[in-house]
DNA sequence: CATTACAGAGAACAGTTGTTAACTACATGG
DNA sequence: CCATGTAGTTAACAACTGTTCTCTGTAATG
């Protein structure tokens, strides 16, 4: 399918991949609407010019980050439903899933969070349309679980929404909270997955 | 008290209130990280360096505008809370009351939510600081409830909290959906409330 | 081996940015 | 009524922005 692409294909692609960190970079400090260009390739070492080989512009870069960003995140997510055990134990895997995730990729997250409801149209709409996937992939997960029996497609689509929005959430905690605070993060969340999972098992009449 | 000020600072207060209104304009398409002194400036129709004379930075003036949109939001909010009747009816007059105040501030609600993950620090603390106050009212609301019999504060928090979080979501939805959605974001609004207000039910035992 | 495609460099453009300093007009307080 | 404080103006600054056009080196192609 895939084979080995020439040394000129490979360095391409390794580029725009340093394009894609710089600008990952770059975003801790600033929202994508506010980075330029130049700003960029000067991060890269490597002329403005450049730029537009890879990219029609930064929107376009921010929409390529989103691949890459909640690419990242797609397991995690599928590993944070379909784990085994009881509902308990679920949720505390989950919540250290989701920790060590942001620990792992701390620019991601905060990219995703910042960008999510940020002044990009065109990244904001990549963005709302992957979590829309995720959320049809936690909703058919949800759906194999016995504790789903009788629900509606539509309540487990709304259920499935809050858990992923409560997810994201939770990430962008742990990615703002200090060192210290850590733990009492993932106590809060821990007791919200489990108030929710609560409501969830009284669902029904 | 508050005797009518001068017709100095009156006007002064004026140019500022315009200054707040162009940001807000402004941001509609853009983050704060962003919005240039001198594009607002050029909004009100005044001379850039008319700026010094009401804030230090752009950030600054972000963070008065958090004060300003967070100060319309408090209303709101308290009457979500503490709306009488049956749970589900206090449900939909509270999913109501925020699709009314995203109809009538829909750049307030907007400015929050892209600031809340935003790329300026100092507007990020103003915001958190403010939620952190109204979640501390809601757990105060709640506590006045009988539901909340035997809750401890820590819960009571975490309930408050993953009530707050939810309603700026759901304002946040609210505001990015078509006319045509708008119904349907309430339903779906609606059932999550729900969903959480049983899991409150339940929580104890 | 000759030709072509193309990633990246270099220079230049008009327009923008934040910040400074010195100014003007005028409401206010003594 | 005059002296003072101050909201807003004007002009200028160096630095920065996105984009265009031209050029160079070299991997890929036949």
């Amino acid at each position: 399918m895939s084979h080995t692409l020439g040394i000129r294909q490979a360095q391409k692609q390794k580029t725009r991949q340093a394009f894609l960190d710089a600008a990952l970079g770059l975003l801790e400090e600033q929202s994508l609407s506010s980075l330029g260009l130049r700003e960029v390739t000067r991060a890269v070492g490597v002329a403005p010019t450049a730029f537009y080989r890879h990219f029609h512009s930064t929107a376009d870069l921010g929409v390529a980050l989103v691949e890459e960003a909640l690419g990242s995140l797609h397991p995690m997510i599928s590993g944070t439903v379909s784990a085994s055990g009881d509902s308990d134990e679920r949720i505390d895997r989950a919540v250290s899933l989701i920790a060590r995730h942001v620990r792992e990729h701390p620019a991601h997250i905060r990219f995703i969070a910042r960008e999510r409801n940020g002044g990009v149209q065109k990244v904001r709409a990549a963005i709302a349309e992957q979590m829309d996937r995720f959320t049809d992939e936690v909703k058919a997960e949800l759906a194999k679980q016995p504790e789903s029996a009788g629900w509606s497609d539509d309540d487990l689509l709304m259920l499935a929404g809050l858990y992923v929005d409560q997810m994201l959430m939770t990430a962008s905690t742990f990615l703002e909270a200090a060192p210290e605070d850590q733990e009492q993060v993932a106590q809060v969340a821990t007791r919200r997955m489990r108030l929710i999972s609560i409501g969830r098992r009284h669902w029904l009449g």
